[in-house]
DNA sequence: TTACCTGCAAAGAGTTTGCAGGTAG
DNA sequence: CTACCTGCAAACTCTTTGCAGGTAA
């Protein structure tokens, strides 16, 4: 099955053109039917491996980028030396393994809602992102 | 005023020697009343202006995760190309205002508290983060 | 005295950037 | 045809590491 359609409008309201690299980016991010979790590393290591070729770093960081600003990717906090990216963009938080480095969501309804009893003056909100840090247990 | 005791405590605790460097790294980590949020760079700064002289980033990375294994710092979730530390290491959550790079405290009183509904098999669950986002309301 | 520490500089890892040749529109 | 893109390599930032001389215990 193929996603063209899809492909082309995610790249084109991201003020991309739909380049061959690009539509490849595209079936490795948005091709699949689960959520997929991903550092800039692994995500050159599969499309290196789907398409047996090379593709140019920054290549693959502006593409990111941009659809990390057009909201096609979420960026996660964790303080680690990587960054992570997540392309389920709804509302939802995550568990880190840190014995595998492993990503996994928390679905909305796992988690109680979020109950914030202090604003700042001035400030307005812009994410509420909860993490919740795992280890093997012994 | 002098918490000589303290700084004493925390390093011996952690296995550190008593040197002038750490000594002073310690006033300035926690010869405070007020929790201090920071970087590497905010330290290594902020001891180079007390002090008026340069620390060597190898003492100073080596010190902060000394205590930071021992529990007298935390070390921040926040994916930027820093890392951020807290001394104050109870119970709570963070604002991190993406306008000034800055990190404020969110008492545990301030959230409701976070009911999680699932748990992985075999893990177990390490620290639970919240971290909320701001930015200038225009 | 000895193990640990400091300062310096080099090395690493991830990310960003500049540039020359290539391609979508 | 022109503006944007790709690939490559160099540059950058933060962090880690190796080493020689110095110091706490």
């Amino acid at each position: 099955m193929n996603n063209k359609h899809l492909f082309i409008e995610k790249l084109r309201s991201s003020g991309l053109r739909l380049t061959k690299q690009r539509t490849e980016i595209c079936q490795v991010l948005f091709g699949r039917t689960k959520t997929f979790h991903f550092t800039i590393g692994d995500l050159a290591a599969l499309l290196e491996k789907n398409f047996n070729k090379k593709f140019s770093l920054a290549t693959i960081y502006n593409t990111v980028h941009s659809f990390k600003e057009k909201g096609y990717l979420k960026e996660i906090s964790i303080n680690t030396e990587k960054s992570y990216y997540d392309t389920n963009t709804s509302n939802h938080h995550h568990f880190f393994d840190e014995s595998t480095d492993e990503l996994i969501d928390l679905k909305d309804n796992e988690i109680g809602n979020i109950k914030l009893k202090k604003t700042l003056p001035k400030k307005k909100i812009k994410s509420v992102e909860v993490l919740v840090k795992i280890i093997d247990s012994n």
